[in-house]
DNA sequence: TTGTACGCGTTATCAG
DNA sequence: CTGATAACGCGTACAA
């Protein structure tokens, strides 16, 4: 037995028709009687019943996120930190974990008003009908084929060395993912040796293959790092997972950070501050990006403006106890 | 413009509530007709619309599935084996990152038919009306508020120490987290002292805190494992990524696996055919657990047999390469 | 075996 | 400003 319109309507003593004006905020109905049934309404309990919604309304106020396939602590956060940003907004999200193909189909099923994917998923492109999408995340070989969000990867290097630069350090190394076909990765060690250049460190260009972009990855890599001569005085971690191995193999080592090693690390999320060392980073914010993507399906939703675009959203560096000028 | 069961009808030359009927399977109509209708409405590209649906029939087919905080990759692969799990029934799911409180919140406003939580998520107890709920893990304190799905983690270790114990292993480690108020942790460790207590090796329990259950913490875990004395022949890793640690760090050792050292693993997921070394592994394989975990909450939905009861699932042992002869 | 008519809870369009 | 009333797409008694 659950509570409708029309039993709130009984109880205000109005039709449900004026019930449902004032429910839905209407410049129609005297402020008097809309507090009425605001009042009435929360006093029974009233839930509005999403199916008869979209029944006539034709929208769901759902929108779907394809959940890519690898789990990087990083697309948690942001996936996390979506899901909050559209608690501002009349919109829910509902997640899909299967492949893009079964994901679209279960969102059809739902009729969503709008998908939200990674660039790694690899939507198919057809069988969209009309369903606005968003993209996050660098588009191969530029075909933009869905309006794109993305960081400013290069930019966010470019502070990252700046950073350093200032604070004195010359041989910065660039520990990350280098043989890859990841247009990411790639994107962010070009953007370090353009930023080397650009502060005439050229010569001091120093990039250690961590072969992959975990914990693990990181924390080996540091032998490498520390067999080289002149040993860098700094390095720039090219994910979260990388820079924390990193920090836990020069502890072991007892290289104190930021006294003989300074660290910046790529992606900008909450976690950079509990980190064994509280970690300087460089990158959007996780919440930015995920304001921004939400803010970007809701336009794309409302205003159907459907030219494919590529936004690029500005990094930011934030400082912390891991870096340090070097003497 | 969607097709909807009108044009179906149309075109099938029928009404529309023969149409629906068809479409339900329903005996009512004739053999013929179902095949006509249904062919038609697959031409049509026919999608039946969930709102409508729902509206009529006060059920939505869909259930919700709180996703735990913590991300493991056994976790991952549960959820992703639960969603496949899904494909077999008329059901569908939907995933909620939020808390609880949240979630149950998202889960009410598309009125799911029913819930799935894991143990560590807390649900709150009350606002949940009559939606069924199934738990997966291990319940603190023997409370238990809701039909609950475990494995029997004490079987589970046992299997493990019993494999060992054949293959003439008597120094059997156990590498897990020790330290902890986790329920499934302590449950673990306990099973192991009485299993090497069954078959009379008590005098070898040797059990090493990796203080986390994370790769790093299997890692770092070797050396105080081959710091002892004597040194075991056999480990038991107390989770998926334990165990990948351990055998990275034996690797870097050149300490061959199995000859040298033999090693089992907590936890059955497919992950553990293509690591480093083939993984031995004890546990319910995830898409049985998956399986019963699907099936549960449908029979409860369908049955509505509100008692709260715990199910433990019989684990198997899975003998692949990382584990030989004690010679 | 098939078709008709009604109702599910809501929004939107008109009259009042 | 407020109140009838017609959709929305579907399931289902009930009638044919």
């Amino acid at each position: 037995m659950t509570v409708t319109i029309k039993d709130v309507a009984k109880v205000a003593n109005v039709s449900y028709s004026t019930v449902s004006k004032a429910l839905n905020n209407s410049p129609l109905v005297k402020e008097a009687t809309k507090k009425k049934v605001l009042k009435v309404a929360k006093e029974l309990g009233y839930e509005p019943n999403l199916a008869a919604k979209q029944l006539v309304s034709k929208r769901t106020e759902v929108i779907g996120l394809v959940w890519p396939t690898i789990e990087r602590i990083v697309l948690a956060t942001l996936v996390t930190n979506i899901s909050n940003a559209f608690k501002q907004t009349p919109y829910s999200m509902i997640l899909s974990v299967d492949t893009p193909e079964t994901a679209m189909e279960t969102f059809r099923k739902f009729s969503v008003d709008g998908i939200i994917a990674f660039a790694e998923s690899d939507l198919p492109l057809e069988s969209f009908a009309n369903i606005p999408v968003v993209n996050y995340g660098v588009y191969k070989q530029g075909d933009v084929s869905y309006p794109t969000i993305d960081a400013n990867h290069e930019k966010a290097i470019e502070l990252a060395v700046d950073h350093l630069h200032r604070q004195g350090h010359k041989h910065i190394v660039y520990a990350g993912l280098l043989d890859t076909t990841d247009p990411l990765q790639i994107e962010k060690v070009e953007s370090y040796r353009k930023a080397m250049k650009k502060f005439s460190i050229e010569n001091c260009i120093h990039e250690v293959d961590t072969k992959g972009l975990d914990w693990q990855d990181g924390y080996h890599a540091v032998d490498k790092i520390l067999q080289s001569d002149p040993i860098p005085t700094a390095i720039i971690g090219g994910s979260y997972d990388i820079s924390g191995g990193i920090v836990r193999a020069l502890q072991e080592r007892e290289i104190s950070i930021p006294e003989e090693m300074s660290i910046v690390s790529y992606d900008n999320i909450p976690q950079m501050e509990t980190m064994e060392v509280p970690m300087t980073c460089v990158g959007v914010p996780v919440n930015e990006l995920a304001k921004e993507i939400v803010s970007s399906i809701i336009d794309l939703i409302e205003e159907k403006e459907e030219d494919a675009w590529i936004k690029k959203l500005t990094p930011v560096l934030t400082v912390r106890e891991s870096t340090a000028f070097n003497k």
